[in-house]
DNA sequence: ACTATATATTGCCATATGGAAATATGGCTA
DNA sequence: TAGCCATATTTCCATATGGCAATATATAGT
């Protein structure tokens, strides 16, 4: 039960739910997301680890930068169903339409430019 | 977005999962799910209507009474879909199990007389 | 109409949660 | 080593949430 209620609570948060349809386009650093998103950092690595402790993402570390990407093969079933479900979740949410179309110019050296 | 978010909010507390895992075998009125529960009687009234605010459950009056049941055809397909994977979510769930195996000496005229 | 009963609503409290600012950590690079 | 940069952790605040007690509503039955 635990591990069900963790990760409805993780698809809870509309912040959360738009993270994961980016992560449905390409693999994003936690600065990509931050700026997409316009929060803080530390609320995106706050979402990232609920994600993260749910089984809905995966990371990969590359010198400073850390990837992360939807989970392939998760620990949990209930995290699996759910990222499958979402595959054709509100694509035509207008907030998440905006999201993926300015996804392609996300640019994580520009961001650290701004 | 937030019809969506309506439904993953309404299954992240295990009591209000219990209520549709009670369901799947039988209609239930507020006063036998109470007793199942162990819960207050407004904090049972709350859940439900949070329930049915997703779409998850319906009722139908029958004098003071009031039978719950799982939701059909919701109006929402978020609903529907999830009330399908809970078919086949947590039926070894230690809880649940205790649960449903005291669904049928639950009777909501032995209810009232205590 | 009056009473009793089942449910809904309201008000309140303790805890959980999303957010930002400040700080800590860890890995490049000079 | 020093310093910078991306990320994580900590701390704090405002709001949301689950719970109960008290009260309101509604429907029988007398």
């Amino acid at each position: 039960m635990k591990s069900f209620i963790r990760v409805m609570k993780a698809l809870s948060d509309p912040s959360r739910i738009k993270i994961i349809k980016m992560l449905q386009h390409k693999e994003l650093c936690v600065c990509e997301l931050t700026a997409a998103l316009g929060l803080a950092q530390p609320t995106v690595s706050k979402h990232l680890k609920q994600l993260e402790d749910a089984g809905l993402v995966g990371f990969e570390k590359d010198g400073t930068w850390v990837n992360y990407r939807l989970a392939a093969e998760s620990e949990s079933p209930y995290a699996e169903v759910m990222l499958g479900q979402l595959r054709e979740w509100l694509d035509d949410d207008k907030e998440i339409v905006e999201l993926v179309l300015r996804l392609p110019s996300l640019d994580r050296q520009r961001i650290t430019a701004a």
